[in-house]
DNA sequence: AGCACA
């Protein structure tokens, strides 16, 4: 019985092999570029550090975007956990990409730029062989690293001014807020905190951009919400501070 | 539906 080697019983779709970038489509197509890569990182930031985003505007492009995480593992729990969440009333569709990111390339010295592109010509040597594909470097680029792992809270700087209360306030089925980029929209935060039950709704004030309020059903789903997403960036620079609601 | 690297 030399026969059952890999198994393909899963009937249609062939198996993509295992990527540090997931694929995603069925995105709602209205939303603009900007806004949708930093809610995907919103939304997939969760399962690991995350090395880019890509998402295009062209015909042939649009409704799709890249994720490109720094480990496979991560990009595995996104696969698994984020499958048809509905992301703008949508649910998105992900794959593992079927190729590697050039920002992974690069990193591993592979990185060979592609042909099509009609850029201006370098007017130098063209003496390149390809043997020198290889000779890159792996070294760690800095710009991959900037964002690791979850500080204490006393120790994030809030360029938004956020504070801390002086005495920690009570248990609150509603959450504040703070230090959010002023571009977060009420439905980014709804797509953060609606993974976690009981979730009643985001209020947002127009007049006080960079704060929020979450409500949940009871303060025991808030403080679960509150721990899972605290320090959460929704862009790099900006690290959420969750506290209870004044009551 | 559509797998890129502005």
């Amino acid at each position: 019985m030399a026969e059952a080697v890999v198994d393909n019983s899963n009937g249609d779709a062939p198996e993509i092999p295992r990527n540090v970038t997931i694929y995603i489509n069925n995105i709602n197509e209205k939303i603009k570029i900007d806004e949708l890569k930093k809610s995907l990182r919103a939304v997939f930031s969760q399962f690991g550090e995350i090395l880019d985003v890509l998402a295009f505007k062209t015909l042939k492009h649009k409704g799709q975007a890249w994720v490109v995480f720094k480990d496979v593992d991560s990009a595995s729990a996104a696969l698994g956990k984020m499958q048809d969440f509905p992301f703008y009333d949508k649910p998105m569709r992900i794959q593992y990409a079927k190729t590697k990111s050039d920002i992974v390339a690069k990193a591993d010295g592979t990185f060979v730029p592609r042909e099509k592109r009609k850029r201006h010509e370098e007017k130098g040597k063209k003496r390149k062989d390809q043997h020198d594909a290889n000779q890159a470097g792996a070294g760690l680029n800095p710009a991959y690293g900037a964002y690791g792992g979850m500080p204490h809270l006393s120790q994030i700087p809030y360029p938004g001014g956020a504070k801390l209360p002086e005495a920690p306030a009570p248990p609150n089925n509603i959450l504040f807020v703070q230090n959010l980029p002023h571009e977060t929209t009420p439905m980014m935060l709804q797509m953060l905190f609606l993974q976690y039950s009981g979730f009643k709704e985001v209020r947002m004030v127009e007049t006080k951009p960079g704060i929020a309020f979450v409500e949940y059903t009871d303060e025991m789903q808030s403080t679960v919400a509150m721990q899972a997403l605290q320090g959460f960036k929704i862009t790099p620079q900006y690290p959420m501070l969750i506290t209870y609601a004044k009551k």
